[in-house]
DNA sequence: GTATGATTTAAATGGGCGTTTGATTTTGGA
DNA sequence: TCCAAAATCAAACGCCCATTTAAATCATAC
C-alpha cells in the first residue's frame, strides 16, 4: 500500500469504482479502504467527481500515449498505410500491456475502463472522451487508409463497434469466466480472440444492397 | 400517456433509467415524471429494484421471444445448419424491430438495454441474465454449427464481443451522432453496419499461432 | 526553537434517499 | 345503497450522502 495519502486514495478509488461503479461507491467507502480521513478526498482533489477524473487520467493517459507511439512506429515503417490487423493490434495491446505490467494481480484497471464507457453521466463522459480525441482521430485515419473501400462514416461506426466489444469484455469478461468455468482462458488468449474478431469486423465488405429489400427485414 | 398508474410508472422508469441510469434515478424522479404519488412504486412493485426488474422484463421478454422464433424458423427451413450472417441477423434484428414498432419516437428502449449490460451491480445483473440463458444457449449452438472450425469456448467469447458492440452502440450511438453530425445515419443503416461487422467478426479465422510469439507482442 | 504553511482530524451541516405509515378516497360486486 | 378491498395520498421515518468547518498536528525553513 502506498504511503502517500493522495496515491492511497487513487488506488482505493480505482479499485472500488471498477468493482462497484462510480455512483454506488461512496466517499466513506473510498476513505475507509484507503485508511485516510473522510475529508482527505475533498482536500486533495476537490470533489468526488474530480477524483474520478484524476483516476481516469492516471490510468488512461499512458495507455493512449502507448497507442499513439505504436501507430507512429507502424506508419513510419509501413509508409503511412498499415494493414488493418496491425492497426487493431496497436489500439488494443497497450491496454493489455498495462495489465501485464501490473503483474496480472487484478484486472481492476480494465474493468474501470470498461465501466466508464457505460456508466457516468453523459456530460462527464463527454469531458472524459475529449482526452481520446487525438487517439480516435489518428486511428480513424489509419483505418481509412487501410480500408479504402469504406467511407469515413462507416469507419467511424465500426470503430464504435470495436470500442464496444472491448469495453464490454473488460467490464464483464471476468464475471463471465466466474460463472462459466468452461470459458476460462488466459488473458493473452482473450486479447488474441478479440483482435481476430475486431480485425475481421473492421475489414468486412461494406453494405452495397439498397436498404429496405434486405433478407433479414423481409420476414416477420 | 397511459391512464393506468402501473404502466405510467413503467413508462417513466424506462425513460429515466435509460437516460440517466439506475442508481442515479430517484424514486421521486420517477413518480414526478409519471405524475403519481411517491408511494405508488412501493405499493405496486415493492421496491425500486423490483421496478427495474419489471421494466427489464417488459422490454426484453418479447425481444427474446422474437429472437428464438426467428432462429426456429431458420433452423426449420435450413435443416438445422444456418449461415452465420442469418444467425447474427436473427439475434440483432428483433431489437431493431421493437424500435420500429415504437414509431421510432425515441430509442430509449435500446439505451436501457445497453445500460443494463454495464451498470447494475453484479448480483442483480446475474439475476437478469438468467432470462437470457435460453437465448444464449440456442444462439451459441447455432453459431457453433455454422462455424464448425471454431471450438465452443471461442464461440462463447465471440458472442460476448458481439454483445458488447451491440450494447455499446445502443447506449452511446445516439450521443455520438449528437456530437458528430457527420456520423448521422438512419437506424436501419446502423443495424446493417453492425450486422456486417459482427458477422465478419464471428466468422473470422481462429487463432492458430502459438501464444507468445505473436507479432503484436514482440514490439514494445 | 520557533514560526509558517501543509496536512490531518473529528464533528457537524443540510439535503436527498428508499421506504413505511395510517388516513382518505375510489372502486366494483352483493 | 352499502361495504370491503384496492388504490391513492401527505407526511414522516431513519439513514447515508458529499461537503464544510475549525481545531489539532505535522513538516520544514529560518
Amino acid at each position: 500500500m502506498a504511503t502517500n495519502t493522495k496515491e492511497r486514495i487513487l488506488d482505493a478509488a480505482e479499485r472500488l469504482f471498477a468493482d462497484h461503479g462510480f455512483p454506488t461507491t461512496s466517499m466513506r467507502d473510498i476513505t475507509n479502504e484507503a485508511c485516510v480521513n473522510l475529508a482527505a478526498v475533498n482536500y486533495h482533489f476537490g470533489s468526488k467527481e474530480a477524483l474520478l477524473i484524476a483516476v481516469l487520467e492516471r490510468t488512461t493517459a499512458p495507455v493512449n500515449r502507448a497507442r499513439l507511439e505504436r501507430l507512429d512506429e507502424l506508419e513510419a515503417r509501413g509508409n503511412t498505410t498499415v494493414p488493418t490487423d496491425q492497426v487493431v493490434r496497436a489500439f488494443l495491446t497497450p491496454l493489455f500491456d498495462k495489465w501485464c505490467e501490473w503483474g496480472k494481480s487484478d484486472p481492476k484497471f480494465l474493468k474501470l475502463v470498461g465501466r466508464i464507457h457505460a456508466e457516468v453521466d453523459q456530460e462527464l463522459r463527454a469531458k472524459f472522451l475529449k482526452k481520446f480525441d487525438t487517439v480516435f482521430q489518428r486511428f480513424s485515419t489509419a483505418f481509412q487508409r487501410s480500408l479504402p473501400e469504406l467511407d469515413a462514416v462507416e469507419v467511424h461506426w465500426r470503430l464504435l463497434f470495436l470500442l464496444g466489444s472491448m469495453a464490454y469484455t473488460m467490464t464483464w469478461g471476468e464475471a463471465i469466466i466466474a460463472t462459466d468455468a468452461r470459458a476460462e482462458r488466459e488473458p493473452e488468449a482473450i486479447l488474441e480472440s478479440l483482435i481476430q474478431f475486431a480485425t475481421a469486423g473492421m475489414a468486412a465488405a461494406p453494405v452495397t444492397e439498397p436498404v429496405g429489400v434486405r433478407a433479414g427485414r423481409r420476414m416477420r
